[in-house]
RNA sequence: GUGGCCUUAGUGUAGUGGUUAACAUAAGGGACUGUGGAUCCUUUGAGGCGGGUUCGAAUCCCGUAGGCCACCCCA
């Protein structure tokens, strides 16, 4: 190999490694989302990170952001255009299709964590590759699962302990009524074209609603007065939309009625639902979800309602940092091996086998340090005990076990070392 | 994709044209050759990258990369 430029020693724009506390942050997230998205009647599914680029454009929608301009397609060798997943739902959903998991017992509840791609301006809480857990449920129009699935995404984050919450509710409508909506819209923001901001004036062909999110004052302004979705609702979508409210009322959960919360993704029906943290600037949506009632049928299956959510890791874990709250990251180490004497090192590594086998764990010493420098190591490990092990005890056949937050040492006869760790650590782990 | 701010040891900062780039902390070693968290001593370690101006650049200029903030949009 020629040695040329220097490596450019960087992860590529927009991603970072995790690693250390934040890994461990990580898993902690995802082993408690997976705790209770089981409790909650889900099961894991894993699909590929990437798809045939259709499955995005057709489901996701051709006119949104999305895939106007954010996704990481590329061509494989034998030229099929392929695309890393910018969202959970599409995959699952053809997974289910492909699976014909339609024959299960209906709803489907599936979940999942995992990197996520948009070729996006990096930003705080916005990178290319970002992590998300996510559910979804398939095949029940029932709006006890719309509530169900709003309240489990409320419980999850407050089970992480975040407080300021916000859940934003709103109802999309279906495809019998949200098009005659839309053209009501169109024509309300016809009229008033003139005073709508440079953006919105090519929304109003292109995207009607996403001029709801706009932050400019006059635009603001207008939309005080145009037609909202909610109010445009047919019988069956606005029966559908009060009951969903009263089911999550009816276990706690509290909402705010935002009648222009529009998501960007156009499979949305129905229920359509945002959770925003206070503390995280304008990329302030830890999650968000809806109903996507007529996705199935667009990919060629029969027509089955689902609904599910997604939330970004990385913003839960900004919002739990603003809030000030600590969540276990590192893992805790049983017992730290300080061996005295090079002599002993043999006989200390086969000890340290036989507790890691107990399924202690273990770590030690390696290379030669002073037995000072090997207590400093084992409280910057965070050990709970330092066996010691050196010429003296293995003479006496007695090994000094020190207490590292009490500082009390006793002595243990060498072949009974393990038993007595996996006791202690036992009942110490059994008291917390 | 647009606009703005920023980039100095592992981390957090100082220095704002002039001899060895400072401080804190972390890391290694020691004082304490068999006992941690304190203290003291000591060692290692840095101006994103590429050009330019200048006798001389971390400092000024241009470019580029990355980060951050606001848009756009979303998790």
């Amino acid at each position: 190999m020629e040695r040329g430029e220097p490596l450019e020693l960087r992860a590529p724009r927009g991603t970072s490694d995790i690693f250390s506390r934040q890994a461990g942050l990580r898993r902690y997230l995802e082993e408690t989302a997976v705790e209770l998205f089981e409790r909650y009647g889900y099961h894991p599914i894993t699909t590929p990170i990437f798809e045939r680029t259709e499955l995005f454009t057709r489901s996701i929608g051709e006119s949104t952001d999305i895939v106007q301009k954010e996704m990481y397609t590329f061509r494989d060798k034998s030229g099929r255009s392929l695309t890393l997943r910018p969202e959970g739902t599409a995959p699952v959903v053809r997974a289910f299709l492909e699976h014909k998991l339609i024959s299960q017992p209906l709803p489907i509840k599936l979940y999942y964590s995992g990197p996520m791609f948009r070729y996006e301006r990096p930003q705080a809480g916005r990178s290319r590759e970002f992590w998300q857990v996510g559910v979804e449920a398939i095949g029940s129009m029932d709006p006890t699962i719309d509530a169900e699935t709003v309240s489990l995404m409320m419980h999850y984050l407050e089970t992480l302990g975040l407080r300021d919450l916000g859940l934003l509710l709103n109802s999309m409508g279906c495809s019998g009524c949200r098009p005659s909506f839309v053209e009501v819209l169109k024509a309300y923001l016809e009229e008033h074209r003139a005073n709508l901001c440079i953006d919105c004036k090519r929304r109003v062909q292109l995207n009607p609603l996403r001029i709801f999110d706009c932050k400019k004052e006059k635009c603001q302004g207008l939309l005080k007065e145009a037609p909202l979705i909610t109010d445009y609702l047919c019988a069956d979508c606005k029966a559908h939309f009060a009951e969903v409210q009263s089911l999550l009322m009816s276990v706690g959960v509290e909402f705010k009625l935002e009648p222009s919360l529009v998501r960007g993704f156009d499979y949305y029906t129905k229920t359509a639902f945002e959770v925003r943290s206070p503390h995280l600037g304008a990329q302030n949506a830890l999650g968000g979800g809806g109903r996507y009632d007529g996705l199935i049928e667009e990919f060629g299956g029969p027509p089955t309602p689902a609904i599910g959510f997604a939330l970004g890791v990385e913003r839960v874990i900004m919002a739990l940092h603003c809030e000030g709250i600590d969540l276990p990251g590192d893992s805790a180490l049983d017992v730290f091996l300080a061996v005295v004497g090079k002599e002993s090192k043999p006989e200390g590594f086969k000890l340290l086998d036989r507790l890691r086998k107990l399924g202690i764990a273990a770590d030690m010493n390696y290379g030669d340090r002073s037995l000072k420098a090997q207590m400093k190591l084992a409280d910057r490990m965070g050990a709970l005990y330092t066996l010691f092990v050196g010429s003296e005890e293995l003479w006496r056949g007695m090994c000094k076990i020190r207490d590292m937050k009490s500082g009390e040492q006793v002595e243990v006869a060498f072949e009974k070392i393990p038993q007595w760790f996996k006791k202690q650590i036992g009942s110490r782990k059994g008291k917390e």
